[in-house]
DNA sequence: CACATATAGTTTAGATTCTAAACTATATGT
DNA sequence: ACATATAGTTTAGAATCTAAACTATATGTG
């Protein structure tokens, strides 16, 4: 028998699709796309590769090689192979992309974003799931328990050791992990 | 800006349909599949029909119509024709279809749907959703604003007059719609 | 009744996406 | 030096998606 949660996340999830599909139309690109597009304007400065990209979104390496390929081309990110790491691209939004984002996200429920107590319900939510799967990973620093809050007001990762800004702890990170319950 | 619970409702989405991306091949079949049977199993008798699979999963009728075929081939859903409008194909599933959608629940989520507040809060972001973008329909009859409840314990759908079981009362129907506010 | 229009569903063709597996290249560990 | 792990690309084939044309039944209006 399936409970109620399920359903409203069932109904959320679809509901949500029409409208990224929708938004996807407006803009002239993909649905795909535009989950690649809102990820990059999300993601920290660990996060913004193409392996992230294949584990947030679910879906094999070579589906997300092929989306990038297209959105390249069209003008939409850019790339730079890491020094660090030769084996890594990291990927970046042009502008024009950006301004994309922006129109989407404006179109996706309008005042949503004020609702206090469904933002904490999800987060539980997410979080609950996120534990019992053991699926680790991607979530904003500041819920992080790798994070530090400095005397200074500023924040810190735990796991790198370099200082957070205000808007960088807000930003989704690939090696979150929610503080263990017990 | 993206706010909070866009990056949460986001998230929550991208994981559930993972989930279901696992589940399906689990039992080899498709994701769509999965939420078609998924839809099956938990819409009214009113709302067994392609053109609502359509409107609740936000896709082409034709692209309905493809999946419908496969799933019927594979021995999954029955149809109908229905008497009262013949322009009208009930759809119906198979006990190997339940077998399905049983192992599906069971591996989704495991005890989620005990929390109670989560689930309040899902309830209250879809209600609101739905109504700012005039979005209606799809919820169940007991949140429904045509349901009446009865000295003997038992529902009225206003809508048709019909009389609704404690089982029917949780079922999703298309004509759902929520109390207005004011 | 005749006609226009709306609704439910199917079919087709072409573009896109997805997956799986093989492959290159760089990093890491012993 | 070697085995193994990780990041990413490429390829081929299957599946899906969309859009538009189509059939069939219902409904509304003069």
């Amino acid at each position: 028998m399936i409970n109620d949660i399920d359903i409203w996340l069932e109904r959320l999830t679809s509901l949500y699709r029409s409208q990224i599909r929708h938004a996807a139309n407006n803009e002239g690109i993909q649905p795909v796309h535009v989950e690649i597009l809102q990820y990059l304007s999300i993601c920290n400065r660990y996060s913004n590769t193409a392996q992230a990209l294949s584990e947030y979104l679910g879906q094999t390496k070579g589906s997300i090689s092929q989306s990038l390929k297209l959105l390249e081309k069209d003008g939409y990110i850019e790339r730079n192979q890491c020094p660090d790491d030769k084996r890594v691209t990291r990927l970046y939004l042009t502008p024009k992309a950006k301004a994309s984002v922006k129109r989407i996200a404006n179109s996706l429920m309008p005042n949503l974003g004020e609702a206090k107590e469904a933002s904490d319900a999800l987060k539980s939510l997410l979080m609950e799931w996120q534990l019992k799967n053991s699926h680790q990973g991607f979530g904003q620093c500041q819920s992080c328990r790798f994070n530090r809050s400095l005397p200074n007001g500023k924040f810190q990762c735990g796991l790198t050791g370099e200082p957070l800004t205000k808007v960088e702890v807000k930003q989704i990170c690939r090696e979150h992990e929610f503080h263990s319950q017990s």
